[in-house]
DNA sequence: TATGACGTTTTGAACGATCAAGGGGGCGAG
DNA sequence: CTCGCCCCCTTGATCGTTCAAAACGTCATA
C-alpha cells in the first residue's frame, strides 16, 4: 500500500518548502527555472496529484459542475440530453472540470437540489437544460450569484443570462428548402402548440422558407408531442383537399408517428423530423441534427470563462446551426 | 449576501461547542435530548449544511461515486446505459451519495481516468459497466483497494467481485416459451458470435426452452450486432428449407433489422428483441425489458454496503429477472 | 556603510470538519 | 469525605492546500 503523497512529500523530496511546490503548480512564473524543474521531477517521481478537497477548502472552488439528467420520458427525446451530457463531460474534462449529475422531479424540487448541491459540495456552476419562460431556476441561481449557462436561449429576455442554443428555425428552413428543391410544393408542418419557445421557433423556419418561395402555408397541425399525435396529425392533413406531398415535423416523435401514415399512401409523403434521435437512422427517417457535442463544448467554455473571471462583462450567447441529415424518408 | 454558515456558527447559536454539533449530526445518541433539540433548531434556523470538502479532508470519504458514460455508439444500445445511469443517480441520492460521470476512450485510458479521479477527487467507489473476461479495470481497482460494483457479472470467476446482473437466459427463455405458447414450433435465434458472456447467456435461454419443449434448435445465426446484420441473418434463415415462423433476437438492433424482413412475408414472422430500447415501442417491437432502475439500485446498495463497512465478508451478487414486453411483433 | 528594491523562498495561519483526549458535575460506594 | 465512574460536553490537534506576510540573499544606489 503506497503512502499517500501530499504536497509535503513532494517538498521534502525536492528539498523546498510546501509553498514552493504550490507555486510551481499554480504560478510557475515566480519560481526559478532550476527549482521548478526539480519540483516537477519530484512530482513526477512520486505521482503526486493535488487533493481537490483541500484545495477547495482554501479556495472555495471545487472544479465541479452540475448537470441534470431527466427521468427517461418516452426515451426518444431523452436521448438528446444524453448525447448532450456526453459532450459536456468530455469537454469539461479537458477544461479541468468534472460533471456531477443530479435528478429532480419538479422545478421546486430542482431548487431544493441546488440548495443541497451548492451548500454541501460547493459546486462551481450549473448547466441548465430546457429553460422556460420566467424560469424559477434562473432567478434562484442569479440571486445566489451561482454561475450557470443554459442550453436553450432565454426566450423572454435574451440578455438575462449566458446561453447556447441551436437555431431551430434555421433547421426547419433547411428541411423545407430541401423539399422545395426536390420538387415539392404542398409542404405541411406538424408542430407543437403555440407557446413553447422551441416549438414556435422551429415553426417560424418552415413559415419563412415557405413564404420566401411564395408557397401556401395553410397545411399545418399543432399537437402535443407524441407518436400517436404525429400519426393523427398527418392523417388529418391528408384528409383535406389538396393534401401535402411532404411534411416537416417539429420532433422525431411526431415524425415517427407520421412515417407509417406517409408510407401508406402512393406516392409516399416525404417526412422530415427534428433532433436526429437514434430511431431516425433505424427507420430511415430524414431529420435535422443538432450539433450537441458542439453545443456542450460551448456551454463548458462559457461557464469556464465565467468561473475563471474572464468575460465578466455581458452575458454571452452562442447560436449554432443544425444540419439536415437525409435518409429514405425525405 | 448571507454569511457562510459553518459548524461554528451553529455552535455559537446553540451555545454549545463545535464538537457537540458534530455529534448531533454523526452520533446523536451521545448527546442529551434537550441539547440535541437545541442544536437541531439552530441548524434549521441557519440552514446549515456540512461542507463535504472539510468532512472529506478529515474522514477520507467523499460520498462520491463514479460512473462511466459511453460515447453514444449507434444510440440504440447506448440508451440502456443512460437509463441505468438515471436509476443510479436517483438511488445514490437517497443513499447520500452523488454520481460523478466520466468518459474514457479505451481500457487503458479508463485506468488513467481512475488514477486521476481517485487521487484528485478521492472517489469512494466505482460502478463498472460492460465488464469483460479478465477485465484490466477489475484488477486495477482490486489492487488499489478501491470499492466497486459491476453491472454485469464476472463471467470467468463469479466470486471475484460484487456484481449485479440481469438474467439474460431467463429473458430469452421467457420469449421463447411465449412463442411456443402462442403456437410457434419452428423458432429461430439470431445472436452474437460465441465468446461474449452476455451473448452466450442469452442464447442459452433460447436453447434451454427449445430443448425443454423438444423442439429443433437448428435455426440459428450468429452475427455481429447491427441493424443490417439482423436483416441479413433473418433473410438467410428464411431462405433455408422449413424456415422459422418466429425468431428471438439477442438485441433490439438485430431485431430492428429483422423486423421489416419478418413483416415482408406472409404470414409475418414473429420477432422478439432484447433490451426494450426506445425504438421498440416506437416500431411495435416486442422485447425483453431489463429492470435497469432496479439493477442500479442494487448496485448502489452493494456499493454503499461496502463503503459503510457492512457486508465486509464475501462479495455479493444479485441476479435480476427481466420481463417480456409484448407488442405487435410477437 | 547603510538603505531600499527586487527576486525567490519560507513560515504561520486559515479553510471547516472530525478524532482523540480531557474535564466537570452528579451520584453511589467505600 | 474521598474516590471512581458515568454522562455529557469542550478543547486542541489534524487532514492537505493556499493566502498573506515575512525573511533571505543579491545588487544597485545614496
Amino acid at each position: 500500500m503506497p503512502q499517500k503523497v501530499t504536497i509535503a512529500t513532494v517538498a521534502r523530496r525536492a528539498r523546498v518548502s510546501r509553498q514552493t511546490v504550490s507555486n510551481v503548480i499554480n504560478s510557475p512564473q515566480v519560481v526559478r527555472e532550476e527549482t521548478r524543474r526539480r519540483v516537477l521531477q519530484a512530482i513526477d517521481d512520486l505521482g503526486y496529484r493535488a487533493s481537490q478537497a483541500a484545495r477547495l477548502m482554501r479556495t472555495g472552488r471545487s472544479r465541479l459542475i452540475a448537470a441534470r439528467i431527466e427521468p427517461t420520458r418516452d426515451g426518444i427525446t431523452g436521448s438528446v440530453l444524453d448525447r448532450f451530457l456526453h459532450g459536456l463531460t468530455e469537454t469539461a474534462e479537458s477544461a479541468g472540470y468534472r460533471v456531477l449529475v443530479y435528478t429532480a422531479a419538479g422545478a421546486d424540487r430542482e431548487i431544493a437540489a441546488y440548495e443541497a448541491l451548492v451548500a454541501s459540495y460547493d459546486l462551481d456552476g450549473f448547466v441548465l437544460t430546457g429553460t422556460k419562460h420566467a424560469d424559477p431556476r434562473v432567478s434562484w441561481l442569479a440571486a445566489r450569484d451561482v454561475a450557470f449557462v443554459a442550453f436553450g436561449r432565454a426566450w423572454d429576455q435574451p440578455d438575462r443570462h449566458p446561453w447556447v442554443d441551436v437555431d431551430g428555425a434555421d433547421g426547419t428552413a433547411q428541411a423545407t428548402r430541401h423539399l422545395i428543391d426536390t420538387g415539392h410544393r404542398r409542404i405541411g408542418y406538424v408542430g407543437w402548440p403555440e407557446g413553447s419557445g422551441v416549438g414556435d421557433d422551429r415553426r417560424a423556419g418552415w413559415l419563412a422558407a415557405m413564404r420566401d418561395a411564395a408557397l401556401d402555408t395553410g397545411r399545418e397541425r399543432r399537437v402535443p408531442d407524441g407518436i400517436g399525435e404525429g400519426a393523427a396529425a398527418l392523417r388529418a392533413l391528408l384528409d383535406a383537399a389538396d393534401p401535402p406531398t411532404a411534411v416537416v415535423c417539429c420532433s422525431d416523435s411526431l415524425a415517427l408517428g407520421a412515417l407509417p401514415v406517409a408510407r401508406g399512401v402512393d406516392p409516399p409523403v416525404a417526412v422530415i423530423g427534428f433532433d436526429d434521435t437514434p430511431v431516425a437512422p433505424a427507420v430511415g427517417l430524414s431529420s435535422v441534427s443538432q450539433p450537441l457535442a458542439g453545443a456542450a463544448a460551448c456551454c463548458v467554455d462559457l461557464l469556464a470563462g465565467l468561473l475563471d473571471g474572464r468575460s465578466q462583462q455581458a452575458p454571452s450567447h452562442v447560436l449554432l446551426r443544425p444540419t439536415l441529415v437525409l435518409r429514405h424518408s425525405g
